[in-house]
DNA sequence: CGATAAAGAGATGTATACTGAGTAATTAGG
DNA sequence: CCTAATTACTCAGTATACATCTCTTTATCG
C-alpha cells in the first residue's frame, strides 16, 4: 500500500497544507489556527470552564491550558477562579481579543476558501459532508479519555457569525 | 461561520482521529504514524539522503532528523555521509527495522480500515480522490521553501506493496 | 586557483498535541 | 459527617511541525 493512498498519509498532509495557507492569511495576527477556534468560542460562551472549552473546540485539556496561556500572555484572554467550582478556572475574551476575533474573520474566511478552492464548487458540499461523517462515526476516538467525562455543557447560543 | 462547519477544524479533527486509531493499532510496536511513513520509504528507497526524504513523506527537513534520530536510537535505523555527497546523510533500515516495517504492516491497515469504515464503501474512494484533489491543488503550501528546492530524485521503484 | 555563492545539516525556539503523575476541590456513599 | 471517588487543573515528558540562524561542504565564476 503505496504511502500516497494510505488515508492517514493524506489527512496528515491536508491538515499540514491548511495550516500553512490559515497561517500566511493571518500572518498580521501571529493567531494560529487553534487559537483562532478557542477565539471563536470564548467569544460565543464568555466565562467558559477549560475542560468544556477543550471538549468545543477539540483538543485536550492540557493543551488549553497551554494555549490559553499563550492568548493571556498576549492580553487577549483573562482567566480567573470559577465563583460555584473552585477546582475551575474560567476564561473570557479581554477587550482587544474581542478586537482581534472581529478583525481576523475576514482573513480566516479567505483561508478557508482557499483551500477548499482546488476542490470543484459542487464537491466542496459533499467533501465536507464526508468529513462530518468520518468524525462522527469515530467519534469515540476524537478525544482522549481526559475530556470525555463529564456533562459537555450545551453552548448557550452558537450564534458564531 | 460556526466552528463544526470550517474546513480547517474538520481537517484537524480528522488528523487527530486517525493518529488515535493508528496509535492505538500500532500500540506494540511503539512507533507513530509519522515514523511509520518514513521506515516504508526507507524499505523502498534504501540510502536516500534526508531531504528527499523529507519530500517523499511530506515532513519538513529539521523534522527528518528528528525522526531519524529517534529511530536509530531504537537501531531501526543506520546513517551515514553519502559517498557522492559529503554534505548529504543518508539512511538505511536496519535488519531490526525491516522486521517492525514487515510486523507492523497489518496493524497499520487495520488504523486505515477503522478510520474509513464510518464512510459508505462506495464513498471511500471519491472521499480519498477529493482529498488528493485538495493536495495536489494545493502544492505550492504543502512543504516549506525549505525542502522545495532541489531535484526531487525520482523514487527508484515504488513498489511499495 | 581562490573568492564567493549556494546547499545541506545542525541547533535553537515556538506551537500543537497527548500521556502520566500529582494536587486541590467537590461530590457521593455509607 | 467523614471518607472515597471523581473532577479540574498543573507539571513534566515525548513527539510532530516549522522557522531561523550557523557552520560546513560543494559548486561556480572571474
Amino acid at each position: 500500500m503505496p504511502l500516497a493512498s494510505r488515508p492517514g498519509y493524506l489527512v496528515r498532509r491536508l491538515h499540514q497544507i491548511h495550516s500553512a495557507i490559515f497561517l500566511e492569511e493571518c500572518q498580521e495576527f501571529g493567531i494560529t489556527p487553534v487559537q483562532y477556534g478557542l477565539i471563536t468560542t470564548l467569544l460565543n460562551n464568555p466565562g467558559i470552564d477549560q475542560v468544556t472549552l477543550g471538549g468545543e473546540v477539540g483538543i485536550d485539556r492540557t493543551n488549553v491550558a497551554d494555549v490559553l496561556n499563550r492568548l493571556s500572555e498576549r492580553g487577549l484572554v483573562r482567566r480567573e477562579r470559577s465563583q460555584t467550582d473552585r477546582r475551575s478556572m474560567v476564561a473570557f475574551l479581554t477587550k482587544e481579543g474581542e478586537a482581534v476575533a472581529d478583525k481576523m474573520y475576514d482573513s480566516m474566511r479567505r483561508a478557508q476558501d482557499r483551500f477548499l478552492a482546488p476542490l470543484r464548487p459542487e464537491f466542496r458540499a459533499a467533501f465536507l459532508a464526508m468529513v462530518t461523517e468520518l468524525i462522527e462515526g469515530n467519534s469515540k476516538y476524537s478525544l482522549p479519555d481526559s475530556n470525555s467525562a463529564s456533562g459537555r455543557r450545551k453552548s448557550t447560543a452558537d450564534r458564531d457569525e
